[in-house]
DNA sequence: AGCGGTATGGGGGACGACCCTGAGACGACC
DNA sequence: GGTCGTCTCAGGGTCGTCCCCCATACCGCT
């Protein structure tokens, strides 16, 4: 049996490829355009999924979750965006949302797609699915207690004033917290970086970042 | 090309089945029925991945791949089980397994499934996916709600010039990417740390960071 | 027709970042 | 005593950052 689906984007034309391409196999219940229009349509047709497009005028997928949820909170959510970008599949899974794919779908992948999200489960392109457990795990744990050979080429002055550095204090800055003067810093900034082979403090930054130095 | 996969099951029967049914479309390397022999054997076959029973005697999955990352933090794990209990899955990806499936999985899902795992996807049996989205919902990073003012008051010429900035990128670079002046990578820069109050670029990465803009 | 917002740029200047060379003081090691 | 490594600091230079004031062009709104 058809699953009922309410459409939301605010791409006219979007809305009418999806109705055209998938309108067969599934119910499509009712479509908006935009936030407002979304939240009134979904509570008056009841659908059992609704396929939101991410990013829209008036606050974007986000506000049509928290908007609907109010009253019905049965409704099951399918992200459909053009963005892979980690923040916005994020964004839109703390929202509620149980699934995520990009336009770049298939149909029939997506008639399954939504199947499945009405099921209960959880719909992820794969690559996607990355993104949500790195978010979620946190990156992996540096292994501790092994000595680290960049970092232990440094002197202990060195180590001193690259953490500075790397949590963005100036150079004046650094050399009045460590009582030295400028040109010290300078000195050992110069030396940090010749011997990690980094070409400025932004990479500093980010060396140290991956190694949990800050 | 076929993936290298080492087999880890206290039921012998169970290894070799799996070997029987999907050793002719991967290369099963080597197999372990307990904790210290599938670390031991992981070191010597070095697999690309490994498939590990959730359940096992002498610690269970966790102990294999704890004690695997302290060697090899490259290896990717993908959990077989015949739970589905959520806190087993949980806790199997918390610890580092890119996937979980369960032991009903068919011979041409789970070396679908293990090549997923390989190329550095996510993997998991669509009614677990559910499990793992809810036990996480409240871990999740935070992310701003439906409108940032402060975001919004900056044009979008001035956010994409921000995003470069914030990155790292030297103005002369960030003019090259957006095929502008370097002056008129001054004059947004200027703009945005105006608006958001901010001194220096330093202080704007981590502004960005922050709302994970980058 | 004027007004405001946006995007694009230039000139010039103050200061920070980064590099090079050079150098004195101290301690460890042989 | 000599050598080596580390820490300290200086002069002098190039380039990046950030600010000021200024101008042009397009666009939408009134």
């Amino acid at each position: 049996m058809s699953v009922r689906v309410f459409l939301v984007d605010d791409h006219r034309l979007f809305r009418a490829g999806v109705a055209a391409e998938i309108g067969d196999r599934v119910e499509i219940v009712g479509s908006a355009g935009d936030v407002d229009e979304a939240i009134a349509g979904i509570r008056t047709t009841d659908p059992e999924v609704v396929l939101l497009d991410v990013h829209m005028p008036g606050g974007g997928g986000l506000a049509v979750i928290e908007g609907v949820r109010e009253f019905d909170p049965e409704v099951r959510f399918l992200a459909l965006s053009v963005s892979d970008a980690p923040e916005d599949v994020i964004a839109i899974i703390r929202a509620g949302a149980r699934g995520y794919v990009t336009k770049t779908i298939s149909p029939d992948e997506l008639v399954d797609a939504i199947s499945r999200v009405r099921d209960g489960d959880a719909v992820f392109s794969p690559r996607l699915a990355g993104f949500v457990l790195d978010a979620f795990a946190g990156e992996l744990p540096e292994v501790e207690g092994v000595s680290d050979p960049e970092l232990d080429q440094l002197t202990p002055r060195e180590k001193e004033v690259m953490r500075h550095i790397a949590r963005g204090y100036t150079y004046r800055e650094t050399a009045g917290r460590l009582h030295i003067s400028v040109k010290t810093v300078e000195t050992h900034v110069s030396a940090v970086l010749k011997k990690l082979q980094l070409s400025n403090r932004h990479e500093l930054t980010a060396w140290a970042a991956k190694r949990r130095l800050l």
